[in-house]
RNA sequence: GCUCGCUUAGCUCAGUUGGUUAGAGCGCUUCGUUGACAUCGAAGAGGUCACUAGUUCGAAUCUAGUAGCGAGUACCA
């Protein structure tokens, strides 16, 4: 066996378990050792499918993989389905930007010609996507791994636009929407980032129509809009303008004459009162148009520059650009005399996801997915608990989204995607959704329509489509869904949590996973977000290629705590390699003498035992697996992992290990059951170091792998006597090192000491451990009673066995170096305890607490406060003739 | 603006229904290789649990408010 952990045998056993199958559930389920009736699954969210593998993917796996792999050893059939998306608007632009390195305008190509470019693209990256999944040693099951734009999952796409616009759930509108000029398309309200930018307010003068020399002061962020203003607002309770209602306003520059009306969304508080109203650029400008039936004035093209045709002065800019725009309208204003003031304003500006360009709010015929009934139904699913939400503070935001919900604006302007399987008539401008093409006849000239889906129209309907739907008879359908937990990051609650169970619950009538569980953001060692910019970026492909995959799964997992920001450093891999490397070591001690042994009797849990230690270890091993399966049934990921830690480490290590150096071979069997339950339990985490270490254990056959093994429960008694003689045992031992350390004498050096005022319960449990504490406290005698008489010694009490009363132990000065220091230790010792006592005792006068507090606390309290009142007497009296020593 | 989260040892953080002397790792101090591990072991120092008020016999934990930090979100022209 290698001297210490290292990382070579990931490769080994990732092939071990596809070449055995296990991750398929069925052939994983028939090999269990004792499978149950219950499924589990959980479906991937699907990585772009050119994406190259981050921490938050590296996040995702980790924590995935360790909850399918625990229940799969509890017995439970787990599918764990893998995937891609493909990711239209990425997928698009990567693919555009590569031919345009060739020299290549995409749109030379053609539909046709540009589609098959990012085929070939996505079969060239796919591949490497999905090696990267694979080196985190992600258990998935790859025979049914999926891909968005898979012909079986594009089906069920069209299926789901036809079925959805059969029930007048999709329509399609003319509207304004968020259009990205430089993607020339359109885009969601999601894909919209609103960032803080400084910018101004500029203060217009209008002339009125029958006075020129009166005006109105309306006040803008934007003032190229004006080109396309079509009233001026103002609130229908604002004194100030009243006289103004229903007079006309010569607009400057293009001498269009327009109304001033009242509406109620003007606040007269804010700015001059007056607004200008813009219905194309403006989402509330829109509004108020259609209230007012206004037309909507159009200033832009689709590459946000100005049309051809404006009236005035305007005529002349044709084709400027919106932001060259504002400066001509700002300049004329000025010339004219109208600008009143500028002034400095911080306002938020919608920018595109993508291309991060400010988006324009334009005037477009696009597809709309209806939300209000989706959305309600979504809700009450979450608000009925039939969906849980962890960490439970995304509930409310859940909740407050889908209450606020706008329809869904799902066709796109590109190539990649789903085509819209709707036909538009060249003939007669008929519509057809259909999910094949309508035939076409004399009459009809069918073209389809030239749009693709939103990426998360096929996402949304993952738990579905990856299952078998529309097949409603589909085996993976009938036993996986709804699926188990659905683990991703927070920053797609909305973009996909959201859609799948709106789209989930509208054609199954069923949610999609009964658990949410949210990861949280891995950041850098000082909290910053990783970025290439920044250069702060942790690749975890090379973390696994320097410390193994187990190291990353381990490392995040041991950090991941709900409510914070996971800090990823170097350090910290440092440390949980360093846990692996402990539990290699271990394995390496206890197996030391059991080269070429075959004896399988490790494997049950030995029945009689006869030593404390082994008795206490096999109590902590139930505690333990009951504390690791609470934790990660409650999705406590660092729970686990420290509960995991301090067993294995403190205390089989640590306490266990040690102490059965002094019994040997009656300990054998118990040392290496426990490594054995301690492998099942780390293997959800580090999969390739618990396997490879499994396999080293005696009798462990070539094809029994770990992942099918049963799964710790910790269902035994909890051996509570063990648990407190150990504890009894431990404070033994501690103290005497105490002294030891605290005397300048060397830990090794043996000293000999009395056991007084034992109890019997006590004094068996230092029997029956004789050998283990002289060994583990370096004793060279352990005797009943006090030192002979004459022998100068030192007292101090240790808490027993026995609830609030102490044992004394008795160490004659002889052993040690210096009788002052002694006594210094002693004093600190005694004014401790007497601070416990006196706030004990100040506890159990207050009449109120006495009255009023449980008896059972009471009782507890009075227990406590025996033993420190018997700690100071003792101590006291020993002080008493020490420091009668000292004059002396 | 609204909503939510965070604030605990020098540093990074745990602390699950309110109840032992508030824990862990790193760092620090002292000491140490008995059959695994120096990626190790033993002992120790270090905290008025952000602040204020309240509820309670009892608060790091529950309530309200304040301050600082962070996130999400809104139509402020």
């Amino acid at each position: 066996m290698d001297k210490a952990y290292e990382k070579q045998h990931d490769k080994k056993w990732q092939k071990f378990w596809d070449d055995e199958r296990l991750a398929v559930p069925e052939v994983a389920h028939a090999r269990h050792a004792a499978p149950l009736e219950k499924t589990f699954a959980l479906l991937m969210p699907p990585p772009n499918v050119t994406g190259v593998l981050h921490q938050g993917h590296a996040l995702m796996l980790a924590l995935e993989d360790t909850l399918t792999r625990w229940n799969r050893m509890s017995g439970i059939e787990a599918l764990y389905l893998p995937g891609t998306d493909h990711a239209s608007i990425a997928v698009q632009m990567q693919v555009v930007k590569h031919l345009a390195t060739k020299g290549i305008d995409h749109r030379s190509l053609g539909r046709e010609g540009f589609l098959k470019e990012c085929w070939d693209w996505i079969n060239e990256y796919r591949p490497r996507i999905y090696g990267q999944v694979r080196s985190m040693g992600t258990n998935c099951d790859w025979e049914r791994v999926k891909f968005t734009m898979d012909a079986e999952l594009n089906k069920g796409v069209t299926h789901a636009f036809v079925e959805l616009y059969k029930r007048g759930l999709v329509y399609r509108a003319e509207k304004l929407v968020n259009w990205s000029p430089k993607g020339q398309t359109v885009l969601s309200d999601l894909e919209v980032i609103f960032k803080e930018q400084k910018g101004h307010i500029w203060h217009l003068k209008y002339p009125l129509a029958h006075d020129p020399s009166q005006h109105i002061v309306v006040a803008t962020t934007r003032p190229e809009t004006m080109l396309g203003d079509v009233a001026v607002a103002v609130s229908p309770s604002d004194e100030r303008y009243k006289h103004f209602v229903g007079k006309k306003i010569i607009l400057p520059i293009v001498g269009r004459e327009i109304p001033i009306i009242a509406d109620e969304f003007v606040d007269a508080a804010f700015g001059t009162g007056a607004v200008k109203i813009t219905p194309a650029h403006d989402f509330n400008d829109f509004e108020v148009g259609e209230r007012h039936g206004f037309a909507r004035l159009n200033i832009f093209t689709p590459e946000a520059k100005l049309v051809p045709n404006l009236p005035g002065k305007a005529a002349a800019w044709a084709g400027l650009d919106r932001f060259i725009a504002r400066d001509k309208v700002v300049e004329e204003f000025q010339a004219l005399g109208l600008l009143d003031r500028i002034e400095d304003h911080l306002n938020r500006v919608g920018t595109s996801e993508r291309w991060g360009e400010i988006v324009e709010p334009y005037l477009s015929h696009q597809w709309f997915l209806k939300m209000d009934g989706m959305a309600a139904r979504a809700a009450e699913a979450v608000r009925a608990k039939r969906i849980e939400i962890v960490p439970h503070e995304f509930h409310n935001q859940f909740m407050r989204w889908m209450e606020n919900i706008h329809d869904w604006c799902i066709s796109r302007q590109l190539w990649w995607g789903q085509q819209i399987p709707a036909y538009h008539c060249r003939k007669t401008g008929e519509v057809v959704v259909s999910e094949t093409p309508p035939p076409a006849s004399p009459k009809h000239d069918w073209v389809q329509d030239p749009d693709v889906l939103d990426t998360w129209f096929s996402s949304g309907l993952w738990p579905l489509t990856t299952l078998g739907w529309p097949n409603v008879k589909a085996e993976d359908l009938r036993k996986f869904y709804p699926t188990s937990v659905l683990e991703t990051g927070f920053d797609i609650l909305f973009f996909w949590v959201a859609r799948m169970v709106m789209m989930c619950m509208e054609f199954v009538d069923e949610v999609p996973f009964k658990k949410v569980y949210m990861h949280p953001m891995v950041r850098d060692e000082n909290g910053q977000k990783m970025s290439k910019s920044k250069g702060n970026v942790i690749d975890p492909l090379e973390i696994v290629e320097e410390f193994g995959a187990d190291t990353l799964r381990l490392t995040l997992n041991g950090l991941c705590v709900q409510g914070r920001d996971l800090r990823l450093s170097t350090e910290r891999l440092d440390f949980y390699r360093a846990f692996i490397n402990k539990i290699w070591n271990a394995t390496r001690f206890a197996l030391m003498k059991s080269e070429g042994s075959t004896d399988r009797t490790w494997m049950k849990r030995p029945a009689r035992v006869t030593h404390l230690h082994d008795r206490w270890i096999l109590a902590r091993l139930d505690e333990a697996s009951r504390d690791l399966n609470k934790a990660w049934g409650e999705f406590r990921m660092q729970e686990a992992v420290d509960t995991l830690y301090h067993f294995i480490w403190s205390d089989f290590c640590d306490w266990y290990l040690e102490c059965a150096k002094a019994t040997r071979e009656d300990s054998d069997n118990v040392v290496k059951h426990v490594l054995g339950e301690i492998l099942k339990m780390m293997h959800p985490l580090c999969p390739h170091a618990t396997e490879e270490l499994w396999h080293g254990m005696p009798g462990v056959k070539i094809e029994e792998s770990l992942l099918v093994q049963s799964f710790p429960q910790g269902e035994g008694f909890p051996d509570t006597e063990a648990l407190a003689e150990f504890k009894f045992f431990q404070d033994l031992v501690g103290q005497i090192r105490t002294l030891k350390a605290e005397s300048k004498v060397a830990p090794s050096k043996a000293i000999r000491i009395w056991i007084k005022d034992a109890g019997p319960l006590s004094q068996k449990v230092v029997e029956s451990s004789r050998a283990t504490l002289i060994s583990m406290a370096r004793l060279s005698d352990l005797s009943w009673g006090d030192a002979p008489a004459g022998a100068a010694c030192t007292r101090f009490p240790v808490s027993a066995v026995e609830a609030g009363k102490t044992v004394e132990i008795v160490v004659p000065m002889s052993e040690l170096k210096d009788l002052a220091d002694e006594v210094d230790r002693l004093r600190k010792e005694l004014s401790s305890f007497e601070k416990l006592a006196s706030s004990q005792e100040g506890k159990l006068a207050n009449k109120n607490f006495v009255d009023r507090a449980p008896p059972e606390v009471i009782d507890k309290e009075k227990i406590k406060l025996e033993e420190y009142r018997d700690k100071v007497a003792k101590i006291q009296s020993t002080l008493k003739q020490l420091e009668a020593q000292v004059k002396g």
